[in-house]
DNA sequence: CCACTGACGAGTG
DNA sequence: GCACTCGCCAGTG
């Protein structure tokens, strides 16, 4: 049967994103069986602690494909850093290309592009 | 146990 | 493309 999910299985689908692709908070709650449940997403990532430091969050952007705003002052920053240095491009708007980047479970164990 | 706290997204005008 | 509305829930103190 379906019960609630836990922050646990959005940070394990979170791991399964591979570096250098992105996935949106909506794309992890649907994943988890949860569509519509995006901003739980976002919630659950936001109480990330050390106890997850292998959750790949930097992954996670929103439906723009912008980094999202969160409480962390300069943790935007720090989140496009990394995604940067994972080959991550961004345009003059601080988007990044969801076409180009968005994650797609079934091209898990195939190729892309 | 209750109150408060957060990284969202799709639809409408 | 921007402003606004509504739906959505688990952790922590």
């Amino acid at each position: 049967m379906m019960q609630a999910f836990s922050y646990e299985d959005i940070y394990k689908l979170a791991r399964r994103i591979p570096r250098g692709r992105v996935a949106t908070y909506g794309q992890i709650a649907a994943l988890a069986g949860f569509p519509r449940h995006a901003r739980q997403v976002g919630y659950a990532l936001a109480a990330l602690r050390d106890s997850h430091a292998d959750v790949p969050w930097h992954r996670v952007v929103n439906a723009g494909g912008a980094v999202s705003r969160r409480s962390d002052p300069g943790g935007e920053d720090y989140q496009r850093i990394l995604l940067e240095g994972e080959g991550v491009e961004f345009d003059n708007r601080d988007r990044l290309s969801l076409r180009r980047y968005q994650w797609r479970p079934d091209e898990d164990s195939g190729s892309e592009l």
